[in-house]
DNA sequence: TCAACAACTCAAGAATCATTGAGATGTTAA
DNA sequence: TTAACATCTCAATGATTCTTGAGTTGTTGA
């Protein structure tokens, strides 16, 4: 993650309807959504609008779409968006680790790395 | 953090210069820098371009602001950074946890919990 | 091949945003 | 009080972005 991608990324999550598509695709997991089903969630957005914002999150790099018959299927970029949180978060708490714990609590309980322990 | 604190908050982002500052700040540590050593690091930019780009990252709770004597002093706003964070990537990994471990990985050489254990 | 469907592309208009330059506010020291 | 300094405020201009509607491409099943 560059500076360049993080600009195209944050610009993508500063609108209205790609924040809520992103959000709804974190939630939607690996399978991910049509374009259509996406579209009924934002309102009953129209097709243009729904592929204006979907190809803006794609070209910044936070969704990914694949072709299923007559459907195209978006799923969030999950490394992509974890490069973003370490652009981002790079080189914080200067000696007061305190204030990151939320973001790490965060993580931490979804994200539970290989070490086995489960949590809630 | 709310969906409109979220707006807010990735459209200050989403600015080459304000990004910038941001970093910056995240870097300078919570004794912050004054507005006129943050445009010195801008390129040298304008104090109303400055200003303009300062007052829209507070308002966007990214950053905070102090005055001492004549100058004022910038610092970042981690706890809003966290919990940007933590809006952003909620319920994310469903079943995948191995794509969050960057993000991870970042925030926890920095901001190692109360916990005491160490890592690399 | 044809009809129906799902999604994309394009151009035009409205809305929002960044920069500039001039001037105003607040602070310090003589 | 005055001068110098640091920063903020405001209005105007130029650039970028979002939405809409019409038309196009690609896919499926009869």
């Amino acid at each position: 993650m560059n500076e360049k991608q993080a600009l195209h990324a944050f610009a993508a999550l500063s609108q209205e309807t790609r924040l809520r598509i992103v959000r709804l695709l974190v939630t939607a997991g690996p399978e991910g959504m049509s374009a259509g089903a996406i579209g009924e969630a934002m309102d009953g957005a129209s097709s243009s609008r729904m592929s204006f914002h979907l190809s803006h999150l794609e070209q910044a790099g936070l969704v990914e779409s694949r072709r299923d018959g007559r459907s195209i299927i978006y799923s969030a970029a999950l490394t992509t968006l974890a490069g973003l949180v370490e652009f981002l978060m790079r080189d914080c708490c200067q000696g007061h680790p305190e204030v990151c714990n939320p973001a790490m609590a965060t993580l931490s309980s979804c994200c539970e790395p290989t070490k086995g322990t489960s949590h809630v």
